[in-house]
DNA sequence: AGACATCAAATTGTCGACACTTTTAAAATA
DNA sequence: TATTTTAAAAGTGTCGACAATTTGATGTCT
């Protein structure tokens, strides 16, 4: 289960409680929507209070908190609305990433996305049903598509920023998944276009592979209200 | 010569030296690439260093300056590859928010961009060669098909985060639109996609545009390499 | 009872001071 | 002279306290 790898190892105190903090909101053990307290979080985490804005500052950059002046912090809410709105800026941003990726990725790091789609297949066939490792596994592959775009602007944007939202909406919304044997194959197309070096292939697919995953988080939703009415 | 329209008006001391700091970065009053010293600001605005920190973070939160830990921040440089890769994010987010634009701007909002276009089209007869103005023209035109999306993420990364950044390379670049009447055709094809509804048109349309600006700007820097070695 | 004004409590914004780290410049050694 | 050591200077990170603003409660008036 390896993790965000553009994720800085954490010096300072603010970046540990930063950490803390972000972990804790994505979790949802920090209540979506709720009114953050400075006074509160400083004493629960022992740390004067421009240690703490200094972290509520960098969660406000990852879009898992807003600040409004004179009034305070929110951790943002998790909306359908919202969730549309990821996967139309992912839909956008990953399907250029995957486009560059095939026009820059370098052997080595193609020869490192086939090993990992090789682990999946196998620890896919040794337990089919496991939804938080091919949790990861999915978060892993878009990961190396991204960083293999070489633009730092899009790894910054993709990997620092959104990604956090992505994984809050996912596990707040209890979304383990469900179509893993069909991710793995979209992941497997996507990637033999990175291998022909067709980028205008690359972006359509890895484009059709996010809206599929938003359909399919969008129909659950949509199954789950139904059944709220009955 | 309208502004950034979610420009948010400065309520806080630290919005206002975050504002001033921001137009003196992105003019190049402060270099680019330069050490930024704490102390020295916050004696300069006559601000403590906390609120001057303050302002730094929102700073960051827009890519103007980069920040290390134990360090200290740097404004940052603007090289070739990194107007790639910003016009690279443009072409994926802005051809997304144009789709989405066409999709989702409300009638009021379209006979509001046609007018602006009449206007634009009125005043270029008037005076054909005058940048400034095709320049803050042109940007009000992307704006408005931007906050057209209603997408509020999109929104956001593009006029809060992405656009200072690209007003600074246009203006440290000397990048006067030198392609203006170019530019206001392809506009006027923009609008056409978007008033016939027209969004997967609309968002071909827009990327070719960037694609096309990002390429003249290219053969612009090329010159003026060109020119260097004579 | 409901709307409005008033005041106290709590919260955010800002400040100056101290601790720790990095940078520099000088001194010492080979 | 060149390299390493050492110490001082400067800079960043963190802290506690005060000022300004917002929130909540109380009391008054219609």
């Amino acid at each position: 289960m390896s993790g965000n790898p553009t994720q800085k190892l954490a010096v300072t105190t603010a970046d540990k409680v930063f950490q803390q903090l972000q972990f804790a909101i994505v979790e949802g053990d920090i209540p979506a929507g709720i009114k953050i307290s400075e006074p509160g979080l400083s004493k629960q985490y022992d740390v004067s209070r421009a240690t703490l804005r200094e972290a509520l500052n960098r969660l406000e950059k990852c879009h898992l908190i807003e600040r409004k002046p004179n009034i305070g912090s929110r951790v943002v809410e998790c909306t359908i609305e919202g969730l549309l709105e990821i996967y139309q800026v992912r839909e956008a941003l990953e399907g250029m990433a995957c486009r560059l990726a095939a026009e820059n990725m370098s052997e080595d790091e193609i020869v490192d996305m086939k090993a990992m789609l090789n682990k999946h297949a196998n620890s896919q066939d040794l337990k089919d049903g496991i939804a938080y490792y091919q949790e990861e596994g999915d978060l892993d592959f878009h990961y190396k598509v991204i960083l293999g775009s070489h633009n730092q602007q899009l790894i910054n944007l993709l990997c620092e920023q959104l990604y956090h939202l992505v994984r809050m909406y996912r596990i707040q919304f209890g979304m383990n998944s469900p179509r893993a044997t069909r991710a793995f194959n979209e992941h497997s197309n996507i990637l033999q276009a990175i291998v022909d070096r067709d980028g205008e292939l690359a972006e359509i697919l890895m484009r059709r592979h996010i809206a599929a995953s938003r359909k399919n988080i969008e129909n659950k939703i949509a199954a789950m209200k139904q059944q709220e009415t009955n």
